[in-house]
DNA sequence: TAGTGGTCTAGACCACCTG
DNA sequence: AGGTGGTCTAGACCACTAG
């Protein structure tokens, strides 16, 4: 059951995507939209409201919608906004490249009191902890840490670890979409413990990601800590006032 | 001139803010809310989805709205996402310390093809280069490298940029709105002119932010860089599904 | 079943931009 | 003046959650 706003935001995205708009093209009216589509002017606004947030076009009052430059690198975006939905690693870049992991541990701990607070749920009670390195193309690329609460999540098989994405396995599982994920990023180096895992030398910069991930009826799943190679992530940031 | 649905957005998050709903609570519902305020849902709901997009509450089908714990942290946030508009520095952080700056350099220059074409402008055109220190409570925390289309802005006082916000400046100067902030985020270490310019060591990590900033009616004014330390700021990340 | 948020309609008027 | 996005109304029905 996918909202009406949704498949038109898509499908104009997909227009930009495959170049029948260029971009600083103007595209048509809202009004226009609105009848191509067979919707009222609110939900094609909410379409193209999302549109702008993603990045793709600009509204400009009294003048029209313009499809914005694309910026194109050879880095990867982490949180490029342009989705609907957390994804995760594995579903974000599955596309572009060969995703894979190297399980490093996973075990079924009591919760610390730092864990048990950021999971929600009382010290001690037993929660995932799974560290990972990540690979694109085979190359190690970040270091991941998630401690994953065990009472949401019972079930957590290995072969998914190395191989599958985590993110889809627990939306299937719960029957739930993940809606909500609040993170921190820092800037740090690499210590040596992380640097041995990646491969490479201790005290290269990195951009550390913190936060937890939750389902759409608020239940907090996973907390987890990633440590990213600073040469290979950036993040984009789109920011539109009003 | 300010819409109703920004009014009543900042009126409850007034409310959160002042613990006039606790954390976690539940928040009366839309219909509710929609009744006080004397509106229609749907404008209340604009409010709402603004409220959670800042981070301040979560949105749960058929439970209802909830406040969101609140982050408190001893560093400063680069983009905490709780503001209408883009704020600049001094204006996104005067009211938590004292902000000042020291100008470096400011120069008219004719543009090189990059900021050319970052600035959408003809190379040769003339541009306000401006490196400036910025500190919070007198301790140097970034280095910041602005250029500034001329044709857009011609003055710009050297007294401003020792003390004043710029992004006002510009404001007021052309009657015009701040809308869009286009940036990407890296990692990366602080080289030996940086780290002398703030007065640490070169080596320590850093994250840099370059992007446009684009008046309401799509005119790019301003292409820069901030080199910022690593241990004084952090970056904020609400992410929503749907 | 009652209450919640999620989506959508069919209008209306306002503010801004261009010729 | 005519076209554009920005805001808002007064409804309606759907999907999810709880008791």
């Amino acid at each position: 059951m996918v909202a009406r706003y949704i498949e038109i935001k898509n499908s104009i995205k997909d227009d930009i995507l495959h170049k029948r708009y260029r971009v600083g093209e103007k595209i048509p009216s809202e009004r226009e939209l609105a009848l191509i589509y067979g919707v009222t002017r609110v939900t094609l606004q909410k379409s193209m409201h999302l549109l702008e947030q993603e990045g793709f076009i600009e509204r400009i009052h009294g003048k029209g919608m313009f499809v914005t430059r694309v910026i194109e690198d050879n880095v990867y975006m982490l949180n490029n906004g342009a989705s609907d939905t957390v994804l995760g690693f594995s579903r974000e870049f599955h596309l572009q490249a060969k995703i894979s992991s190297r399980l490093i541990s996973h075990k079924l701990l009591p919760a610390t009191p730092e864990i048990a607070q950021q999971l929600a749920v009382l010290p001690g009670q037993h929660v995932h902890f799974i560290r990972r390195v990540r690979l694109i193309d085979n190359t190690p690329v970040l270091v991941e840490d998630s401690w994953i609460n065990a009472a949401v999540i019972t079930e957590i098989p290995d072969t998914l670890l190395n191989e599958g994405s985590l993110y889809e396995y627990i939306e299937t599982y719960t029957g739930k979409k993940i809606k909500f994920y609040n993170s921190v990023i820092e800037g740090g180096l690499f210590s040596r413990e992380m640097a041995d895992l990646l491969g490479i030398a201790p005290g290269l910069p990195m951009l550390k990601v913190s936060g937890v991930t939750k389902l759409e009826d608020g239940t907090i799943f996973n907390y987890s800590f990633s440590y990213n190679r600073a040469d290979k992530f950036k993040i984009k940031n789109n920011w539109v006032g009003k």
